[in-house]
DNA sequence: AGCACGCCGACT
DNA sequence: GTCGGCGTGCTC
């Protein structure tokens, strides 16, 4: 085995293969299968995953890897296997699937010197300033200097300079210091007499490691005997002490002190849930049962148990969560069962600490991960268990390249371990939801809430009607009152707005009519810069209308509104309340997100203002009135899933009112209340919602009767990127069934950005098989193109968004 | 992706 | 003759 099977750092299509090296000798022990190389690529070096080891080669030119750049794998067997996987499945080249695994410190950093191999006076005047006396140089310094190249080049060729290509990881290992005595303590006696009387620090310290000569981290004995660090050094210098480094975790949640919880009780719902997860554990098979269960219902104990009983049998647990639902709450319920076994994957870390918890992972030091996304590519080997919590939520799909759904991976990764996936959500994707009822997942049920604490009572108001009773605020009287009336009584409230609302749909002030395809049931979507109405779906278009072709108000408006105004607005209507507005602005900064949430769970504030990030996992016991602004935003968003994603927004902002002894209310404003996302949701009637939307989506043939792929096609000239995509759709039309209906070209929804232009075209398609070869062929067809002519063309199974 | 190689026009 | 423009093709 002294050949190694390579993919290299460079993402291009035609080097998205294994390229093979010669392993030398002296590194033939470390280079095993997953771990990273620096290997000769062409005249430079770059960064290589070793995928495969072999004796055979048709290669005769071998060059040989030229170092290691990691003791043990970083890839594990099975996650070189997910990469393979995932890289047919998306169509992104083999190392950005292996990339995307890894966390980022682990990219490799590219540098160029020039080396000087001539003597320093034997070179022309110009050289010798360049270098001025050095060896090496940063290859920039070419250009900071204004050196021609032309010089360099001359110099390259006659052997006096040479161009070094150096590969370097990013990763660094916090390392702590610690001070213990150089000496035996009875030379540490004679050293302590010798010492000059004046000395009476170092005296001190000497003292203290005649008392106790134990190593000690240096910044406790800094601590301890409120020294410097420049005394310790001339100790040390003095051959007296010494100084010993070990390695550490940035460990962000080290310093809290978390309670330690212990099973609760399980209810009968809870108990009959968690039998058939139990036995799917038991008896190591592949099953994915999806948790439906109400809010506040006690699905996170569900979870609990499971991974206890998966730790019991030794193996390893992955537990998703929503990016923003991953508070130190929820942290703290995991980490208050499991302690020390559990890492934390998430966004809000900085690199560093992100790399010691996915190391704490590769190590075996942790058994369970909780984290985002990305933390289902965490490198257990034995795993018990997967679990992705809140499971209908798009931020599991990742948006670039590869684009993967964590879902997808978590399956994967399940019947490889032979593990159970459970999938949990109070308002299921209709996706899973109808995989469960064709069995393909088993169905779990939770509907009571625990404690048989009751689900909020939700009061829908018809802002059309505030309208034309003269009011013309945000807030309708209802809301305005039952604000006052927490103000009065020392409750208090959270109001929520939809920032996504700030897009562009059409709509009458008047009689609500939303102006929408006739083609595809989607509303609108209003375009600033040529006046005009289109739609993102099917290329229909028309101008924006003067008067609503419903009604002929003239009240017809495009809408949006952000979080700024309408907190100016409240301030106004209630000067006496104490506004916290939670949005991308305000939390921008590191920890302020929970600051803020501290701050409104001390009472720090009467009313809590924000978007998206405040809908969940959020609990506190004063919060007994919950309003959404305008439930409407979502709704009319061009987006199929609209329709879902409001009927899920507003179950899981209701969930925040009322969750301890106060009772909670929930006030949702709607211009169009009796749409059904809204009605059945503010009758926590998910049944009903799932049976509507499943035959909107059967009419529309949109998921999950119908699968999807999107393919984006951008380049800067207008003419070019229509005529490209035109003639994409052409031989989609061509190459696949007749029974698929291919959409397009379309312009994108944003049409231009960055002065590239956009367009689409969709896919909709029961039954495909050949469906990955013909978009590789259609990327092959354009690789040219791709290369030299900047070209793009993403593709995208299964989208989540269709921008 | 990068980089070298190689073939053309515009110069010392 | 030499320098530098960019199209072409390769990287184990």
């Amino acid at each position: 085995m002294n050949i190694a099977r390579v993919i290299v750092d460079v993402p291009s299509s035609q080097t998205n293969r294994l390229f093979d090296y010669l392993i030398p000798e002296e590194l033939q022990s470390v280079v095993t299968v997953g771990v990273r190389v620096i290997v000769p690529f062409g005249p430079r070096k770059v960064m290589g995953f070793v995928l495969e080891k072999t004796t055979e080669t048709n290669v005769h030119k071998l060059k040989p890897i030229q170092d290691v750049m990691d003791i043990t794998p970083v890839i594990t067997s099975e996650l070189v296997e997910v990469g393979k996987w995932l890289s047919d499945t998306t169509l992104c080249f083999y190392v950005s699937a292996y990339q995307a695994m890894l966390p980022q410190v682990l990219k490799a950093k590219y540098d160029k010197e020039l080396c000087l191999l001539a003597e320093h006076d034997s070179i022309s005047y110009e050289l010798q300033h360049l270098f001025a006396g050095r060896g090496i140089i940063p290859y920039e310094e070419i250009k900071q200097r204004n050196v021609a190249y032309s010089v360099i080049q001359k110099g390259v060729r006659e052997g006096i300079l040479e161009v070094q290509y150096n590969v370097q990881s990013k990763e660094t290992k916090k390392r702590e210091t610690y001070i213990s005595p150089a000496i035996e303590s009875q030379r540490l006696d004679e050293m302590y007499v010798d010492l000059p009387k004046q000395a009476t620090k170092q005296k001190r310290i000497l003292a203290h490691f005649l008392h106790n000569p134990a190593e000690i981290r240096q910044k406790e004995l800094l601590h301890q005997l409120s020294t410097t660090r420049a005394l310790i050094k001339t100790l040390i210098d003095k051959g007296i002490l010494k100084e010993t480094y070990r390695e550490v975790y940035r460990d962000p949640y080290n310093q809290r002190e978390y309670k330690q919880t212990t099973p609760f009780p399980l209810t009968e719902e809870q108990t009959n849930a968690i039998e058939p997860i139990h036995y799917a554990i038991h008896m190591n098979q592949h099953e994915t049962f999806l948790l439906h269960g109400v809010t506040g219902s006690g699905k996170t104990e569900v979870y609990l148990q499971s991974i206890q009983h998966v730790l019991e049998k030794g193996k390893e647990a992955i537990v998703l969560v929503p990016e923003i639902a991953l508070t130190p709450q929820m942290v703290e319920r995991f980490k208050g069962r499991f302690g020390s076994r559990v890492a934390v994957l998430h966004s809000a870390l900085s690199a560093g600490e992100k790399y010691d918890e996915w190391r704490k992972v590769l190590r075996k030091e942790v058994q369970v991960v909780v984290g985002a996304r990305s933390a289902i590519f965490a490198p257990f080997e034995n795993l018990g268990i997967i679990i992705i919590d809140e499971e209908h939520e798009s931020s599991y799909k990742q948006e670039d390249y590869p684009r993967y759904h964590a879902r997808d991976v978590a399956i994967y990764r399940g019947k490889y371990h032979q593990c159970p996936v459970v999938l949990g959500s109070a308002t299921p994707t209709l996706e899973s939801f109808a995989r469960a009822k064709k069995e393909v997942y088993t169905l779990l049920s939770l509907t009571k809430r625990m404690n048989d604490a009751s689900m909020p009572e939700v009061e829908r108001i018809d802002m059309r009607e505030e309208l034309h009773a003269g009011n013309r605020s945000m807030f309708s009287r209802v809301l305005h009152e039952k604000l006052l009336d927490r103000l009065q009584k020392g409750e208090q409230s959270v109001l929520f707005l939809n920032r996504r609302g700030y897009s562009t749909f059409v709509m009458c002030r008047d009689c609500g009519h939303v102006i929408e395809c006739p083609h595809c049931d989607i509303a609108l979507t209003y375009h600033r810069n040529t006046e005009r109405l289109k739609c993102h779906y099917c290329s229909y278009e028309e101008a924006m209308p003067h008067e609503c072709p419903e009604c002929e108000s003239d009240s017809i408006r495009y809408f949006g509104t952000g979080t700024q105004k309408v907190e100016e607005s409240l301030q106004q209507l209630m000067p006496e309340a104490r506004i916290i507005r939670m949005d991308v602005d305000t939390t921008r900064r590191k920890g302020s997100h929970e600051r803020l949430l501290t701050k409104f769970g001390n009472h720090g504030a009467d009313i809590l203002l924000g978007t998206q990030m405040i809908a969940k996992g959020l609990d506190f016991a004063k919060v007994t009135l919950v309003g959404v602004l305008a439930a409407d935003s979502l709704l009319h968003l061009p987006d199929f899933r609209s329709a879902e994603k409001t009927f899920q927004l507003l179950t899981q902002v209701s969930g925040r009112a009322g969750r301890h002894k106060l009772p909670g209310e929930v006030v949702i404003q709607s211009y169009t209340p009796e749409h059904y996302s809204i009605d059945l949701a503010s009758q926590y009637d998910y049944d009903s919602f799932f049976h509507k939307e499943m035959s909107v989506r059967k009419m529309f043939q949109y998921p999950p009767y119908y699968f999807l792929t999107l393919v984006t096609v951008s380049h800067p000239n207008h003419l070019y990127t229509m005529d490209v995509t035109q003639k994409i759709s052409q031989l989609l039309r061509e190459q696949l069934s007749s029974q698929s209906v291919i959409l397009g070209p379309t312009p994108s929804p944003l049409t231009r950005i960055k002065d590239r232009y956009r367009y689409q075209c969709v896919i909709k398609y029961k039954n495909e098989p050949t469906l990955y070869k013909v978009m590789k062929r259609i990327l092959q067809l354009y690789e040219e193109a791709m290369q030299k002519n900047d070209l793009h063309i993403t593709i995208d199974f299964q989208p989540h968004q269709m921008m």
